[in-house]
DNA sequence: ACCGCCGGGTGCC
DNA sequence: ACCGCCGGGTGCC
């Protein structure tokens, strides 16, 4: 390695051999050990700078919104640009422990209720010890720049770090583009020495690394995380062990199961540093080490513990649930000696607040309040059914004893809980009582936390989240199929709960991963794969062992079946579409799609309800003038609550400030959806106007969605008025077909509307088919009785599931049927791929057949394209800002409406 | 001397 | 802190 660092052709050879490894398993296979050390070094030692990039963007908190300021951001995340750095002197040193290094990154914390300034602003390293303040006289300045949101600072210490009662540190200061300028003056005002970035000097001063600006890496930020966890697939080095379970797991396991219980357990017993951390010697042929963080460059004699943990990705369909379970029986054998021997042995004393957590809980140890042998399994209440069927089905019964922490009558006492192998409880549970200091779950010194479909804490501010990162555990799992939705700051909320410092800090987090990603810095993307390299496993079902696929599952094929509407159902359609081509018109034209943006999905929302029948669409005569006249609405409470029940009637709805489904949605008056929290926060902050079109808003302008539709609609279909729609014709002879060729074939019929699922109930029995049910509507119990009886195998049993798409839930167990009819395409291809694999999983034994009902010459046509589009260029990259996604809104508008 | 100068005590926020 | 600053002691040469 040459003194510049780390090289664009380092950097890509070393992308490259990682990408061929994971691809083509056998070849060549990297040792990720051996690979996150060259990555160190490589960044640790990158001292002489590089070209500078024009602008570094970063997306980071802003850390409190601004009330006066100007441009509102429906999200709290926005993309900030480095307006430049002062250096300031951190001061009070001889009165803290927490040492740095020359080059490090700290924290810089704002204290706000500090006793004798509260402009103070704490300087923490990587650990959160503190080193010492800023001085007054300069954090007076910085201080007001935060706390009103203008900007966002970040600490670099860069020399000095030996000294005894002071230290320099260059503050980097970052603000919203627009801001820039406003920022800057007041810095330069306040007598503060800015070194802008268009300095010549710049490059000399600065102690940041400076990211290379490589076009060349555009494509590698491009990539979706998904796909960058497909580059990971099946390490070679990972799995190459397999790992037979306790004998207690009475089924064997598939040999992909074993490899990721050999890799799971390993990651849980390693004694290697951590991420990121590598070893060095204090000089050559000394024998004192050290050991360096490459992210931070933090530098410390004391070994970092291991990290124990860390996220299981591996696709649905794959058995995660009894691996895990094998995992927790497994060790918990191995647990008896070895975890009291492990915490005695290797116990150095040190001020380290990890450390010191260890100590607690040796020290509690006597009074009983260690580490519990005891596994916490959160997961969605429909997930939990899955866990316990499994543990029935493959545990040797009675030999691990589980608490459901579920229910009114779940126990306050933390001993009932510690004395069990595996606590099973739900993200709500943890939601409602995880803040609480006295709910058992928070008093427990778990041994090990799985947080099953980890994505649900993807919103590190959400209370379950915090919920979520209060427990206390040895040791961290995050599960999930779908691990990214949204981008790399979805990871970020995982490296939280897993406490992967120092990217456990958000701060953190978008200097060394999220900005670099942004702004086309290979040094992101590296990071990112190396970390996903030592702490993830993903596997899916398509990879390959020895040629052969690590699950060999029936063939699955995806066929389309065109509908022509009936002729009615046609000139509905074509009305509303030129009317809806007319307003979506106007709202480009006069550049307000996004203020009308609710306006238009409930455009989009009629035509594909159109396609399945007419009369799912309420409204007829004239709605869209409706929808456009704000005034009417608001003073026409009938019409709101329609607006909402068709809201709830299944559809898929991201509400604007949080990006995701709205959770107890409410409509303000001006016929915007967000979630109540997220709706309330923000008028809270931002001067009550609403965030899409500005208007004046208050609490009272919200109106609540109505308690859930249950199944006010499921009295009978008035048959004689209610003809069958083209498409409920086209299913029930797909099904009839089928059954003649073999009656015993089951189908599975996914819908987005529930009130579909309510017009083709009276034709199926029309034609003799017995069917159940599952929608969002029905308790636990119901549908598990439905899921049974549709399981059964007798010749009674019902040969057809209607299930609503999004209430379907995750895993789902339907290999009983092999038919699967899709009435309805959504856009996002993943939501309806894992609806398929509930069908195409493990214990599939016929071939599988996936039918989409799909309107020809309509906008269902629009949507395939439009997923196909999604598909291909894998538009949920993460490397995707705000703003971004907000121009794909738009550009998704004008396709689906065909201009 | 309402000064200057000396030297000890002292020191983040 | 080998500094700055504070405030008490002190006071021609």
């Amino acid at each position: 390695m040459d003194s510049s660092g780390f090289s664009q052709e380092q950097i890509r050879a070393a992308t490259a051999m990682l990408v061929a490894a994971a691809t083509d398993g056998l070849s060549s296979q990297p040792n990720p050990r051996a690979y996150m050390e060259t990555l160190a070094s490589g960044f640790a030692e990158a001292s002489a700078m590089p070209p500078l990039s024009h602008k570094f963007a970063t997306l980071v908190r802003a850390s409190q919104a601004d009330g006066g300021d100007d441009e509102q951001e429906p999200d709290d995340e926005e993309e900030k640009y480095l307006v430049g750095f002062t250096e300031v002197n951190v001061v009070g040193l001889q009165y803290y422990h927490g040492t740095v290094n020359n080059r490090e990154m700290v924290r810089l914390v704002r204290e706000p209720h500090n006793v004798y300034d509260r402009n103070a602003i704490r300087v923490d390293n990587m650990y959160g010890e503190q080193v010492g303040h800023i001085e007054r006289y300069k954090a007076c300045h910085l201080a007001p720049l935060v706390d009103n949101g203008l900007a966002v600072i970040e600490g670099i210490i860069p020399r000095g770090s030996k000294n005894t009662y002071r230290m320099p540190c260059q503050v980097f200061v970052f603000s919203k583009d627009t801001a820039m300028p406003t920022v800057l003056n007041r810095l330069v005002r306040s007598g503060l020495a800015v070194t802008t970035p268009n300095d010549p000097n710049f490059v000399q001063l600065t102690a940041m690394t400076v990211p290379e600006n490589m076009k060349s890496t555009q494509e590698e930020a491009g990539k979706s995380i998904d796909e960058i966890f497909d580059t990971l697939i099946l390490n070679q080095k990972k799995v190459s062990a397999a790992m037979e379970p306790a004998p207690l797991i009475t089924t064997p396991l598939y040999s992909h199961q074993k490899e990721a219980l050999a890799w799971l357990a390993e990651r849980e017993n390693s004694n290697d540093l951590p991420p990121f951390w590598q070893e060095q010697a204090e000089r050559k042929g000394s024998a004192r080490k050290f050991y360096v963080n490459s992210l931070t460059n933090f530098m410390t004699d004391q070994k970092p513990d291991p990290f124990r943990g860390g996220i299981l990705a591996d696709e649905m369909g794959l058995g995660k649930t009894l691996t895990l379970v094998s995992l927790i029986a497994t060790n918990k054998l191995a647990m008896s000696h070895s975890l009291v021997g492990e915490t005695q042995v290797e116990e150095p004393t040190s001020s380290r607040p990890l450390k010191k957590q260890k100590l607690d809980s040796l020290e509690s140890h006597i009074d009983d309040k260690s580490v519990s042998q005891a596994t916490l399994v959160v997961c969605p209440l429909s997930v939990m059914s899955i866990w316990i069927g499994q543990l029935e089905e493959h545990t040797l019964p009675g030999s691990l004893k589980v608490y459901l922490y579920h229910g009114a009558d779940r126990t306050r006492k933390a001993n009932v809980l510690s004395r069990h192998d595996i606590v099973l409880t739900t993200y709500n549970i943890l939601a409602a009582e995880g803040n609480d200091l006295r709910s058992p779950l928070q008093k427990v010194r778990w041994l090990r936390v799985i947080l099953d479909e980890a994505h649900i804490i993807k919103n590190p501010n959400a209370g379950m989240s915090q919920a979520a990162f209060s427990l206390k555990a040895e040791r961290r799992w995050a599960v999930t199929g779908t691990p990214i939705q949204n981008g790399a700051k979805d990871l970020c909320s995982l490296m939280m709960f897993l406490k992967l410092q120092p990217l456990d800090d958000k701060s953190f987090w978008n200097r060394t991963i999220q900005r670099p990603l942004l702004s086309g810095d290979a040094s992101g993307f590296i990071r990112l794969q190396a970390l996903l390299m030592t702490i993830a496993l993903r596997r899916t079902k398509d990879m390959k062992v020895d040629d052969k696929r690590i699950v060999e599952l029936p063939q699955k094929t995806v066929n389309i079946h065109t509908v022509d509407l009936n002729e009615e159902d046609r000139q509905i359609y074509d009305r509303v579409e030129l009317e809806g081509k007319r307003l979506v018109g106007q709202y480009v034209a006069s550049g307000t799609v996004l203020q009308n943006y609710s306006t238009i999905l409930q455009i989009i929302l009629r035509l594909r309800q159109i396609c399945d029948h007419s009369s799912l669409c309420p409204l007829k005569e004239g709605f869209l003038d409706t929808f456009s006249d704000m005034k009417d609405l608001s003073s026409s409470p009938e019409l709101l609550q329609k607006l909402l029940s068709v809201l709830q009637s299944g559809d898929d709805f991201d509400c604007p400030i949080c990006l995701s489904p709205p959770t107890l949605a409410v409509i303000t008056k001006c016929s915007h959806v967000f979630c109540r929290k997220c709706i309330e926060k923000t008028l809270m902050q931002d001067k009550e106007k609403c965030p899409m079109c500005r208007v004046a808003l208050t609490a009272s302008d919200l109106f609540a969605a109505p308690p859930a539709v249950e199944t006010r609609e499921v009295t009978e279909p008035e048959t004689q008025q209610q003809e069958w729609s083209a498409k409920i014709r086209a299913l029930v002879a797909l099904l009839l077909e089928v059954r003649k060729n073999d009656p015993n074939v089951k189908s599975v019929v996914f819908s987005q509307f529930a009130g579909m699922l309510n017009l083709v109930q009276a034709p199926l029995e029309a034609a003799g088919f017995k069917y159940v049910r599952i929608d969002g509507s029905m308790s636990l119990k119901k549908r598990e009785a439905a899921l049974k009886a549709f399981q059964a195998k007798g010749p009674d049993s019902p040969n057809i599931i209607l299930l609503s798409l999004k209430a379907a839930g995750v895993g789902l167990n339907l290999v009983a049927a092999s038919q699967v009819y899709m009435l309805d395409p959504w856009w996002n291809p993943a939501i309806e791929e894992q609806a398929m694999d509930r069908v195409h999983r493990l214990g599939q034994t016929r071939d599988v057949e996936i039918v989409r009902l799909i309107v020809r010459d309509s906008i269902e046509e629009r949507i395939l394209e439009l997923q196909e589009k999604k598909r291909n260029l894998a538009s949920s990259a993460f490397g995707k800002s705000t703003d971004q996604m907000r121009k794909t809104r738009i550009q998704d508008v004008q396709h689906l409406m065909q201009m």
